[in-house]
DNA sequence: CATCCGTGGAG
DNA sequence: TCTCCAAGGAT
């Protein structure tokens, strides 16, 4: 139990029930409030030091820091950094983003990965336009609201952005919470879960309370992901370094490695596909990806999957993958390019061939659409795709 | 509660 | 090459 009053939280209403933490060693944990004081003040003195210069660190904007936060999910920060510079520098402010075309919007996602993140995103803006008057929202349920935007994400909105001491709980602080007391248990069912996001409330809370530094909350949170990501990593884990690492459970307990428990993941399933790609008088055919699926907006090459016997086979033979994939048209297929990939749990091999057709053929209506290499540097491609756009003769590099 | 959604870095 | 997983959310 926090030493402060916990803020309102409209999930939890009635009265303030005591938590336990239940480490699993057998070392009794220490008084709860004298602890949360001691392990914030510690993060938050380490965070003054050692915290990364990140370039969405430099602002207050809560509608810079909401678009790092989707960005930030499920995505690694070095991958993020010029995606949100670019993307800042494009669509600076809710108004922009709300006016913009969704195909600039898929051309600063390209290659970021769940597009239906920077859709949602767009969608956000619209509401934040049109029931928020252009300016983002304070207000807890409001964020939460916003299209894309989870508990997770809701708390970092608020916390980061307005210095509100709202909880996050993100891999990182999974990793932090499970292993500093010792929480045992499959993080993402639902009882651990609970239990980990009452932790992150009660110290979060904590370190907001009266003495606390300025946007004690906001570094809080922070210090906690950073110390994750930096210190308390899930494969050897910098204990000797680490500025809790005292009152640490699991290294007390000799179990750093074993916590927090991770689940074992789904196998990985192989999948085929064959592309071709007909080229006419300098340009290639290319087709749009129907809304509502994957990769929903963006644009590829024709190609298909195939499944068994057939799939190593036709992927080997270019005549046979063109009419599989274009139908019985006469055409001079060559093999372009392999591109292996990974889609969550699919381990997927793509090939790809150039198919030269006749003017006949490229009359006929073959589905999609002709574009040139500069034509298709301005497109947006999943990134299987744009790899073998990067093969073509005359590649077409993206430009924004 | 389980599954799906993309990609790239690290070891 | 292969595995794990990274500032998760929606369905």
């Amino acid at each position: 139990m926090a030493a402060a009053p916990t803020p309102p939280t409209p999930k939890r209403p009635g009265k303030p029930k005591p938590r336990r933490i239940r480490p699993t060693g057998d070392t009794p944990p220490p008084s709860p409030v004298r602890h949360y004081a001691d392990f914030t003040a510690a993060l938050l003195a380490w965070f003054q030091t050692g915290a990364r210069d990140l370039p969405w660190r430099r602002t207050r904007d809560p509608y810079a820091i909401w678009v790092s936060e989707i960005m930030l999910q499920q995505t690694q920060v070095k991958t993020v950094i010029p995606y949100w510079e670019r993307w800042m520098q494009h669509l600076p402010t809710p108004g922009a983003l709300a006016a913009a075309a969704p195909e600039t919007v898929h051309k600063l996602w390209e290659g970021l990965g769940y597009y239906s993140r920077g859709r949602r995103l767009q969608e956000g803006a619209r509401v934040i336009q049109t029931e928020h008057g252009g300016v983002f929202p304070h207000d807890f349920a409001a964020i939460l609201a916003l299209p894309g935007v989870g508990r997770y994400t809701a708390g970092a909105i608020a916390s980061i952005a307005f210095n509100q001491p709202r909880p996050i709980l993100d891999g990182n602080v999974i990793r932090v919470l499970a292993r500093h007391y010792g929480i045992a248990g499959n993080p993402r069912a639902r009882a651990v879960n609970e239990t980990l996001w009452s932790l992150a409330q009660d110290l979060v809370t904590t370190a907001a309370t009266a003495s606390a530094p300025p946007r004690a909350a906001s570094a809080f949170n922070q210090a906690l992901m950073e110390l994750g990501a930096l210190v308390c990593t899930p494969r050897q884990p910098q204990c000797p370094s680490c500025p809790v690492r005292a009152a640490c459970v699991a290294r007390r307990t000799n179990r750093v490695g074993e916590l927090p428990a991770t689940p074992p993941r789904p196998e990985a399933t192989k999948r085929w596909f064959v592309a071709v790609i007909p080229e006419w008088a300098g340009r290639y055919l290319v087709r749009r990806r129907p809304e509502g699926g994957v990769n929903a907006g963006l644009w590829e090459f024709p190609n298909l999957e195939f499944t068994g016997a057939a799939a190593t086979s036709t992927g080997a033979d270019p005549v046979a993958a063109a009419r599989a994939v274009l139908g019985p048209v006469p055409c001079a297929p060559t093999p372009l390019a392999t591109v292996r990939h990974s889609i969550t749990r699919y381990r997927i091999t793509l090939t790809a061939h150039r198919a030269v057709v006749t003017d006949a053929v490229a009359a006929a209506a073959l589905p999609g659409e002709w574009r040139t290499p500069a034509e298709l540097a301005a497109l947006s491609f999943p990134s299987a795709h744009r790899k073998l756009c990067d093969r073509l003769p005359h590649p077409a590099r993206p430009t924004v």
